[in-house]
DNA sequence: TGACCTTATGTTACCGCTAACATTAAAGTG
DNA sequence: CACTTTAATGTTAGCGGTAACATAAGGTCA
């Protein structure tokens, strides 16, 4: 009925496919494979006239080299493993694109692995990741599970945990301070006059949590703090969640001024609720979103934000993992990166 | 100059920083190596006895097994290479979502390549994933150049296309019909009285050329093509870019009483501009998106758009691709799957 | 000119695991 | 009871590379 892959199917001695290897180039250039592998590894020790034989034959027999054989060999795998909590929020997917684009050109390879917010599979995959011999980890966040954590710094390569900010990583980080960032959002919203102020949240990630903590110390510090209005749920952070809480939020108490969103998603499923229920933005309600996704600056009215750099920290941790790799000069091992308070319409009264 | 990796750069024998083997455990037990690999991958070959002390042993010591060492040997790599053309595109990261979700709990691996819609980078990225020896590729999109379909037919492993429908493809396919899906949507907003229908788009890839090729048709053959109304860049399709494009459009023409839009965020951006110059959405003005992205239905007033199911195409290619490696019953090898027309607010007027 | 480097290449062993074949003991078979 | 089967384990030889050490040829210099 169905048929095997391998088209020759039949006597087939053993596996490869006649893919041409090492051994292949060296005998049709008359050398011995060292050499071949010398001339690719380490030009430098083989001579100009070889060189060129070699590479003439490379491309002729159309010769790849099995990164198998070679991690076996030299024990190096040029993996480097990169765990990140979610592969459908943008926020992630922008430290991504920063990764991919940082590793394009290096001969490292990356290996996903998405922990689904979920401690236990993070642990599971960065034993994997340990055991397939990975070069370098890049974790999102310092959460870690005791388990792990140890795990981490066991692990014999070098760690980067990204997104957040600590003066005790694993080995280097680099982040920024989800708190300071709350807490110049929650100031601004304050200086503009708002005093009722909710916040919306959906599933609180660790980084929104400390966010939300900040938000609470400081508007406690400022006596504004109300309970009643602190809304969320444990779904996912979306346009419509924030959108559905924002309207019930609004319907019950509609005397609040602004609100403060766990993200840009919640930011604007919550605008949306407020023009439906015919609130004027920002005049009768301020609304803030966090990380400054692309369309922030695009609805109407334009939705204040933290900007964050996502994708520069996706570069930054591949250019430390590497560094770190490589033995090179690596700068800070901790790097406490920049956010921005961007203020647009929907928090400007003043 | 640039030194050695390893951190205990001295002595240092060879690699393996004391990482157990297959050895260590057999010694441990007192069995052959092939006994406990057997253990491992053929379990009904071992006695249940020695099974229970492999296993016992193997928890013990922390064995996990060299995937290179298991690659190299079985010439099995469990790998499956994906290539898409973004990673910040959020219909790719859903398709991705679903790829890994169905991924997880076997022990195949995903190696993502990322082409930035460029053939040239799809065509390296093919080469290098064949010789990465992976089990099974998949790939977005049929529109490979000449060469990359040759690689893809040679190669000794199941391909799978994503995302469009055609009845040729290099192996197996998953997706849907672009062009159907456009004139679906063109059809519905003819029949809702728009005439003056307008399209923005920002850069085309094959998939937004196809939808804009059947909505041209579609107009023409309804005697309502208007090239001057249709606009589009080269820049990569962002809410702001759609907001742009829509505020230069709709000044120059304000007789234009509907947009059709590339994709949603440019939907999203025309309905700003739209709301912006005082348009009524969707008396004076229709809007529709494409693949209705979460944030459709939330806006306000919500948009129209055509539903496509990216994470269960995802599902079904990574279950394709591992039916085939498999051998195992596999269903259709060409799968035309459905995509849905969600007409809401911005575009209902009857 | 011969001891001593350098440079270019080769030999050997082995990375950690598994395919293929071999062996052994227990169990069935007529 | 000799003879074949079956089940459980072992032996050997790689997979395709590379590290470490070895060697050969040419150059340097007292």
């Amino acid at each position: 009925m169905t048929q095997k892959n391998g088209k020759m199917g039949g006597v087939k001695k053993r596996k490869n496919f006649g893919r041409p290897t090492i051994a292949d180039v060296a005998a049709k250039v008359g050398v011995s494979s060292i050499t071949v592998s010398r001339a690719l590894r380490d030009p430098s020790k083989v001579s100009q006239k070889l060189k060129t034989r070699i590479n003439q034959v490379i491309e002729d027999i159309n010769y790849i080299a099995d990164p198998n054989a070679q991690a076996l060999a030299s024990a190096r795998t040029h993996i480097i493993g990169v765990i990140i909590p979610s592969l459908s929020n943008h926020v992630f997917s922008e430290v991504l694109r920063g990764i991919y684009d940082k590793v394009a050109g290096t001969d490292y390879r990356i290996l996903i692995g998405n922990s689904r917010y979920s401690d236990e599979e993070e642990e599971r995959l960065v034993r994997l990741f340990i055991g397939q011999r990975a070069e370098a980890l890049i974790i999102t966040g310092i959460d870690q599970t005791k388990t792990t954590r140890k795990l981490l710094e066991k692990a014999h390569c070098p760690v980067v945990q990204t997104m957040e900010y600590t003066d005790d990583p694993v080995d280097m980080l680099v982040g920024f301070d989800h708190g300071l960032a709350a807490q110049q959002l929650v100031q601004h919203l304050m200086a503009q006059g708002y005093k009722r102020i909710a916040s919306i949240n959906a599933y609180m990630d660790p980084r929104v949590k400390r966010r939300m903590q900040a938000f609470k110390r400081e508007m406690q510090d400022n006596g504004l703090y109300d309970p009643d209005i602190q809304v969320s749920t444990g779904l996912r952070p979306s346009v419509s969640e924030g959108k559905a809480l924002a309207l019930e939020l609004l319907k019950q108490h509609p005397d609040v001024d602004a609100i403060f969103c766990g993200n840009d998603d919640l930011a604007l499923g919550s605008l949306s609720a407020g023009l439906e229920l015919g609130f004027k933005v920002p005049e009768q309600l301020g609304i803030a979103g966090f990380h400054d996704l692309e369309f922030m600056q695009a609805v109407h009215p334009a939705l204040t934000s933290i900007k964050t750099f996502r994708y520069e920290m996706g570069e930054q941790a591949v250019d430390m993992a590497i560094h770190s790799i490589e033995d090179t000069p690596l700068g800070e091992k901790i790097r406490n990166i920049s956010f921005e308070l961007v203020v647009r319409e929907s928090t400007r009264l003043t």
